[in-house]
DNA sequence: AACCCCCACAACCGCAAGCCG
DNA sequence: ACGGCTTGCGGTTGTGGGGGT
């Protein structure tokens, strides 16, 4: 799209004028400096990184930045039609609660979900129900009711919301099913290249299946109290919270985490490469898998199973 | 070729909530 | 209780690119 260099260039020099703090499109160097500092020392406070990585940004820009589009788990490129169902399903269902919706839709970001929806998936599906105005031409802030609120939405049965779940799960750049050896280096520095040229990072991160796995679902679950979600006890998983990781690779997800934990004061960088199960600090990259609101088994107010039987008895799923 | 318009999307802004001293 | 700081979210803006005339 835009030539960062460029644009940057025009603005930057335009606001050192006013203020010391960069606007404006991010700089691949910016972009390496940042993802250089987030790989090698995690997670944050967004002010402090913003200044220890020597990048002339505010904190909030940083975290936006790295949320949207740096990223290791972030999944480009055009969304697939089983995602765009998705999402104007639980448009329907949510109004325009991205951050939530995001959370359902593993490698995307509340960000690209609402320009995509403002851009694109409002038009058509306007121009789809031309004749019977939907409640989600507006913009509906307020989450609706499928069945009072318009046929604007496809109805979709139970299952089949599940299943558009599992396959955006297991589509995702972040679920390959590709297997990484433990020692498969990559470079996260090619992406930051590829990126400008609008390639999608799907394959960039050959990042382990588990490993990867782990950076789906909910900021939280890279916080520090990612320990507890991951309590086998816990009632969180699948089954409650549809943005995280199936069962089955949860306890991998905690071998692995510990072995992160235990290895990552090791050397991070090798001849440029960087060695992912080395030194991949998840505990520490909250800021990516899909940022929303964090809780376990609540869309903000409701939670997925309740929601889905409010719509069983809403719906009556043949 | 030049101009205009529309589109997609990155980034910003303002506000609210949470945390902590 | 209060204020400052940080983070998260949703709305909005601004820009480059592409297509049409």
């Amino acid at each position: 799209m835009r030539k960062p260099d460029q644009m940057t260039k025009d603005k930057v020099s335009h606001n050192n004028n006013k203020s010391k703090l960069r606007k404006g499109l991010w700089s691949p160097e910016e972009d390496e400096k940042l993802m250089r500092y987030m790989l090698t020392n995690g997670q944050g406070c967004w002010s402090d990184i913003a200044r220890n990585a020597g990048l002339q940004r505010c904190g909030k820009s940083c975290r936006l930045r790295w949320i949207n589009y740096l990223r290791p788990d972030l999944k480009r490129g055009a969304f697939s039609p089983r995602e765009e169902e998705l999402i104007v399903h639980l448009h329907s269902i949510l109004g325009n609660r991205w951050s939530q919706i995001a959370a359902r839709l593993p490698g995307r970001t509340d960000n690209e979900i609402k320009n995509f929806w403002n851009s694109t998936l409002k038009k058509r599906l306007r121009n789809n129900n031309i004749s019977t105005p939907s409640p989600n031409d507006s913009d509906a802030s307020e989450p609706r009711d499928v069945i009072s609120g318009g046929v604007m939405a496809p109805i979709l049965h139970e299952h089949d919301i599940m299943n558009m779940c599992m396959e955006t799960f297991s589509s995702s750049s972040i679920c390959m099913n590709t297997l990484v050896t433990s020692s498969q280096q990559f470079d996260p520095f090619s992406m930051i290249d590829n990126r400008y040229d609008m390639i999608g990072a799907a394959g960039l991160f050959n990042m382990p299946t588990n490993l990867a796995q782990f950076g789906t679902g909910n900021g939280q679950l890279y916080g520090s109290d990612y320990h507890g979600i991951l309590e086998p006890n816990s009632t969180m998983g699948l089954e409650r919270d549809l943005s995280l990781p199936p069962l089955e690779s949860r306890s991998s997800i905690e071998e692995n985490n510990a072995e992160v934990d235990e290895k990552s004061s090791n050397n991070h960088f090798n001849n440029g490469c960087f060695n992912i199960t080395e030194s991949f600090k998840i505990e520490n990259m909250c800021g990516f898998g899909n940022h929303g609101q964090g809780e376990n088994l609540k869309m903000g107010e409701w939670d997925f199973e309740g929601l889905m039987q409010d719509l069983s008895s809403l719906i009556s799923f043949p």
